[in-house]
DNA sequence: CATGAATGAGGCTTCATTCAT
DNA sequence: AATGAATGAAGCCTCATTCAT
């Protein structure tokens, strides 16, 4: 109020606690991974705050402070999800152009390999995508078909450059087949997400994968002619 | 837990008039449809037993003279839906045998128009049996997996058939494609589920399914040679 | 119980417990009444639902089966309490005309005795509405108000009433008068709502009260000379 | 941090620079005061510490720096209220001597102005009084009553020297009638609160109190004789 | 001193399940 | 047999208070 307050209380330089910048930051990201799991684990309707809160060794006020409500958490948990599933697909040898479809098939392969390692250190992953999000809300699951969407417009376009290479079958409808070929990933990502996934029953779905893709692209072998 | 508690009360050993014996089934059945239509729209745990016993036009109390719990319902409404699901696939024509790729196109793109029309008449269908399936429980996911494994089975003993006969290739390990014509089958599926299924669109779908079907299985043109 | 229940089932006679039309009416009253003690005597704010359940001798969910929320309890605990507050105020007698500054000194007294005794049983009543309605929020507020207005209109009546047959001064703003004859009240209420009203302090109370009003409101001696 | 907490920590007996003595209790008063805008804009209980800190635009733990709880913040505010309050009626100018019930009328609606001004500029100054202190707890009740009684008082006195001075009427209960000069002044003071005093209606108040309060206490004209 | 991060007790509310009629 | 009333456990969320920096 009156002004001989020699300088500060207006500039009020650093007092109290440092506000420790970044702190936020890595509370939401701690709490996030903690709800990743224990969602993953026993299903988001099923899992407290409580629970939240143990697995990130904070009381439950705490993840209050950096979420509105337990629906906002999943949110986040979704993006997180998502975003370590998309980050193990599209690294940057994904962008490099594709010449042939046997190329194409050991790109596939290289992703299903990098997948299956990521799934077999975060077996829950998909199971949060896939299931969780489906489950819990319509506008999840919206977001889920978005991500669905963004892969397979990738992959469509893999396709479409190799129609032009000629390393496609200029039949294929590839705004249709790029979903087939996430479709087609599906069987082995299930058994991945359950846990049965030997090496070798791995590589006789690899196989199956790409052999039907391979198939299903494959330019007919300019046959007699 | 078996009939010898002194008094019954449980069993009920026929007293008095046999009351209508189908009356508890039809009684059950009743719940669980109700069950089944309400779980679909709003999900199992959003749904109250509430809700479901207004939808069967009963009680509450009288739901539990008829299941156990909330969770056994869920049980009797999965094994209902997905007795209709296959009872849409299962027909007897499909106990016919097939011989030539072109029939077991023709069987599938069958099946495919039986499903998209009951899934017309009851979009929550595969919802339920997809969707809170998996969410709901290990136990459930588990036998979502039997019935996935039960179609597999079916699917692939057809393509042994088919081998033998001379209409898929013989290297097709068939064990592992049957998973994979369902897997094919699902984007269609999807689509039909959330609604989003034009006949135009139907028809893009089945061709695409078809189309790399066959392409999978097809015997090498006489390569000649 | 009624014989031939052969078909039925459309008509459904009475099965089940019979619906005791009235309880639900009478569970609300309960618990309204218990509300309205606990209420008055910790506050709106301090008490719990479980306070008022244990009072009602029901269980906190019970009360849930009847009121939405803490909320609409207090809505109808000030209904409770407005109404035996006016039911005390508004009997017969106060239709019948006044003809006399003192008859509706009288009056007055009758009704300030009437509302001492409730007073002294029900020493609640008047801090519920006095004292939660303002803080418990705007709206319960103006329902207040409304009430009070309410008193103030009928006192109003009878004074222009008088005013009319000459008992009441014609300066007298009667519109006005009217409040500050309740607020002339309030002394002696308010005692009498802290409990600390011995039978003299009570008279005096009514001697002042009746005093400054029939001051207030009396005719000029026999102006004439 | 320091070592010699030994016993200081608490008094901090002037070592180094004195610190503003006045510092302190600046503080407390800047949030008391904030606590006074916030507490009669919402409620007492409706008010976190948080509100009150950021109105303070200090932190939270700050003000348990000068506070030991939440409800001792509420004892100071009712007393800075009750200061305030008491400020504008108790001035100078009422301790002069008053020698006629006219003079008396006066210096009533003068007060009354003077509180409508400052009811204009702080509306929440009675309701916190008034609502919040006797909603909160019995003993801020007792206290806000023993307001009253002061009030009470000085204005007892007052009639009590206009009964030695012969305008008042020697039959008036000082001791009673006291309380009612404050509780015909509420009608007034209602409006204020609510904010629904406009000029005029103000007039028609303070002639209604006035009018009242003159003919309660007048002596009666020595008619004839 | 000041601060904001952290916390856990506790409140309101929902709902699966039991039980008297 | 059927019903709806009753219940209490449990969940989400708020917030007064403490404490490390």
């Amino acid at each position: 109020m009156t002004g001989e307050t020699t300088d500060a209380d207006v500039v009020r330089p650093r007092r109290g606690r440092p506000k420790q910048e970044g702190l936020a930051e890595r509370r939401r990201e701690q709490i996030v991974q903690s709800a990743y799991h224990v969602f993953a684990a026993n299903g988001y309707e099923s899992t407290t705050i409580s629970d939240v809160a143990r697995h990130a060794g904070v009381g439950q006020g705490t993840v209050y402070r950096y979420f509105e409500s337990k629906r906002e958490i999943l949110d986040h948990v979704f993006d997180y999800a998502a975003g370590q599933f998309v980050g193990v697909i599209m690294t940057d040898d994904l962008m490099t152009p594709i010449d042939s479809l046997d190329e194409f098939s050991d790109r596939l392969v290289d992703i299903a390999k990098r997948m299956a390692a990521t799934l077999e250190e975060q077996p829950d992953l998909l199971k949060l995508i896939l299931v969780e999000a489906s489950a819990a809300d319509a506008e999840l699951n919206a977001r889920m078909l978005g991500l669905e969407g963004f892969l397979a417009e990738a992959i469509a376009n893999v396709m479409q450059d190799g129609q032009e290479k000629g390393w496609v079958r200029a039949e294929v409808d590839t705004a249709m087949y790029s979903h087939y070929v996430i479709a087609l990933v599906m069987p082995g990502v299930r058994h991945a997400i359950l846990g049965t996934l030997t090496p070798t029953v791995s590589d006789r779905f690899a196989t199956a994968t790409v052999g039907i893709l391979a198939a299903a692209l494959r330019v007919p072998e300019a046959t007699a002619s």
